[in-house]
DNA sequence: TCTGGGGTCCTAGGACCC
DNA sequence: TCTGGGGTCCTAGGACCC
């Protein structure tokens, strides 16, 4: 494959930098993002102190990250660690109209664009940077410079927002070396870098690799991506299959052919939601069956909005011990219909124990389909 | 300290068909 | 009656990501 010119853009603690435009006078100050919307009944921003509920950070400010807490961790663990930091609830819909803003922003520079979610973009850059060999810097990966800092000033003036950006030959090494240097860092990384900057890093740094398979390659002794990237490749192999274990040892040299995918479908829709209580499948039954119908009803709702139809319907169910379960079915015809869902996914209760306490609830719908387009 | 909500992809067994 | 291999769909669970 010719040599490519990959950014993978990732716009800095995203929901809490949205918040701090709102409230400006929070700025400076640790402020942590989740937990339910609380009603209106005051007007001042509360601290963590005193909270008791099962929310999680979804985003810190790198004030309270400085004080140990971090996105995924309880508000009731957070709390206790920072019981001054300010608490904020999420506002998706004021995070989404940003995020359309700054991929616009993007995009009037750089069209090829794969969206990763709601705050993280990857660009191939690879056009802009040869296309403009004549004019500027003789090196192709200074001329990537050049355009990374256009693109950060680009999305700074369309949202006052400051993102950070990682530049090399792919994707993988792309989305570490963004992070290499937060906030508003611009990291270029090209191949002859990897000894020094990827292979003294955990690897847990690597996209695909989590705490489960981090904690197996640490009972093998490998803690570097540097140490992943001398282990014999049947070594991996033998622990992580075939497919997995080969991967690894490509990732670790920095190695991945993936394109930057500019559209995708989606696959799944769902809805889900843990109870402020766990709740009992008999005596809080008829509880229950009204947030199962809202679920549908929601799942429904997202379904025709966005002019998709689906074949199958899974429920998603978690016991108080956080033990999870899932069971689909298959229909004749796709639906859109709530009634339709509720009645399979109803079918699909029927399969699952209901033996002890319920934490969680989750409906899905997969297989999706345009309506009167072909089946795909 | 018990751990949200929205997704994707992979694996693996069984059904069913050729 | 027994022996096969391949392909696809369905289902359940799990890892991982933002």
């Amino acid at each position: 494959m010719p040599l490519r010119c990959i950014a993978h853009l990732d716009m800095d603690a995203f929901y809490a930098s949205v918040e701090l435009l709102r409230y400006p006078e929070l700025r400076g100050k640790p402020v942590v993002i989740g937990g339910r919307r609380r009603g209106a009944e005051t007007t001042a921003i509360p601290t963590l102190r005193g909270y008791s509920g099962r929310g999680v950070i979804t985003t810190a400010t790198y004030e309270a990250r400085a004080l140990g807490v971090h996105s995924g961790m309880g508000l009731m663990k957070a709390a206790r660690l920072a019981p001054d930091a300010l608490l904020l609830p999420a506002d998706f819909d004021e995070y989404r109209r940003y995020s359309r803003l700054f991929k616009e922003a993007v995009r009037a520079v750089a069209p090829q664009i794969e969206d990763r979610g709601i705050d993280e973009i990857y660009i191939d850059l690879t056009d802009l940077v040869m296309s403009t060999a004549a004019e500027g810097a003789p090196d192709p990966w200074a001329r990537a410079r050049v355009v990374a800092v256009d693109i950060q000033r680009t999305v700074r003036e369309a949202t006052g927002l400051t993102c950070s950006i990682g530049v090399t030959p792919n994707k993988l090494l792309s989305k570490i070396a963004s992070d290499l240097d937060k906030p508003g860092g611009l990291t270029v990384l090209t191949e002859a870098d990897i000894p020094t900057c990827i292979w003294p890093l955990p690897v847990r740094k690597i996209n695909g690799i989590g705490p489960k398979a981090a904690a197996r390659l640490d009972a093998l002794g490998i803690r570097t991506i540097g140490e992943l990237a001398q282990a014999d490749p049947a070594l991996l192999v033998g622990e992580f299959g075939r497919s997995h274990g080969a991967w690894m040892h490509e990732a670790a040299h920095g190695r991945d052919a993936r394109p930057v995918v500019t559209y995708s479908e989606p696959k799944s829709i769902s809805r889900e939601t843990t109870f402020e209580d766990d709740l009992h499948p008999v005596r809080d039954r008829e509880q229950l069956s009204r947030i199962f119908t809202d679920l549908c009803v929601k799942v429904a709702g997202d379904l025709q909005r966005k002019g998709y139809v689906g074949k199958t319907i899974g429920l998603k169910l978690r016991y108080d011990n956080f033990k999870t379960v899932t069971r689909d079915r298959t229909l004749d015809e796709a639906t859109a219909d709530a009634g339709v869902i509720r009645r399979a996914a109803g079918e699909c209760l029927k399969r699952v124990p209901l033996d002890r306490r319920i934490r969680l609830l989750g409906v899905r719908i997969g297989a999706l389909s345009k309506p009167g387009a072909r089946a795909p």
